[in-house]
DNA sequence: ATACGTGCAAATACTTTGCAGGCTT
DNA sequence: AAGCCTGCAAAGTATTTGCACGTAT
């Protein structure tokens, strides 16, 4: 089982989209790429702006939302609207896919089902609608979690 | 196929719920929640407001979100995050269940997917979490509107 | 030279909170 | 009389926007 230098590709890959696209790779957007095709966690506008300065100290919160738009537009970063907290984003994996968020470790995890593409099947016979984006947001308690205490 | 008077029974129940959990049900309360046991369109919270201050004037939309944490406080009131907007409220049908969004005429309507309630035993089985929540959203284009152009 | 991108700060929108007064029991 | 609930207004938070400057082509 051989791992594949997927971040290193996924980060040229979002480069070469966003200049295909017609816009710049500037120094502020090539950190922030980098950034969200490395990690694997779901980071806020916040988390990527706190990891964005410690590389590019004056970069400003707002290069941060105006590329995560940009990015969006481009469909290289998947954003996760959940609850009433900042949006996370994912731009390891653009495409929409299920997660499970464990409300005890706010742990925030991809998920891998086998019923999930044979439910948008589903919806699209069902409902007649075109799906262009779905999203499966599971929250609950890890197993590690579970074991502690069985309270709420 | 009879129509049963479900939404009375719905806000007799919320009522009841209210008050078994200590709470007072005020005249605001009550319209709030006959707003809430009888739309089926997930209003947010602005929304509920405009239908309350037709009733009642004098209200705050400061209550109607102090009433709608109350709701959710004890699960009569289910609350769907979704994008970047508001957040909607089902009072019809308190449980998590999914929805599909028309992203052209910005309609919110209920699923009923046969995969779904499977789709809660995979990921229980799968990832061992306790699952206490999970919401499906599906965005697309719905019928009617698919076919009038086909643009984004 | 031009157009795009950035940083700052202000603006926006939404929601929550503190507090004083009122109503119900 | 006590406590809960309400309305108002202020505060808080997250995100977007306008603008002038800088930079790359």
């Amino acid at each position: 089982m051989r791992e594949r230098k997927k971040s290193i590709n996924r980060f040229e890959q979002m480069s070469n989209k966003l200049k295909e696209a017609g816009y710049k790779l500037t120094p502020q957007r090539m950190i922030i790429l980098k950034i969200l095709s490395e990690r694997k966690d779901h980071p806020n506008p916040d988390a990527i702006y706190s990891a964005v300065i410690k590389q590019l100290p004056t970069t400003s919160p707002a290069t941060v939302y105006k590329t995560l738009v940009l990015l969006k537009k481009i469909n290289e970063v998947f954003e996760i609207s959940y609850s009433n907290e900042s949006n996370r984003y994912d731009g390891v994996n653009p495409i929409q896919h299920p997660h499970i968020f464990c409300t005890k470790c706010k742990k925030f995890s991809d998920l891998d089902l086998l019923a999930y593409n044979k439910l948008l099947e589903e919806i699209e016979l069902q409902t007649g609608y075109k799906v262009k984006n779905m999203s499966l947001f599971i929250e609950g308690i890890c197993p590690d979690c579970d074991g502690r205490t069985d309270g709420n």
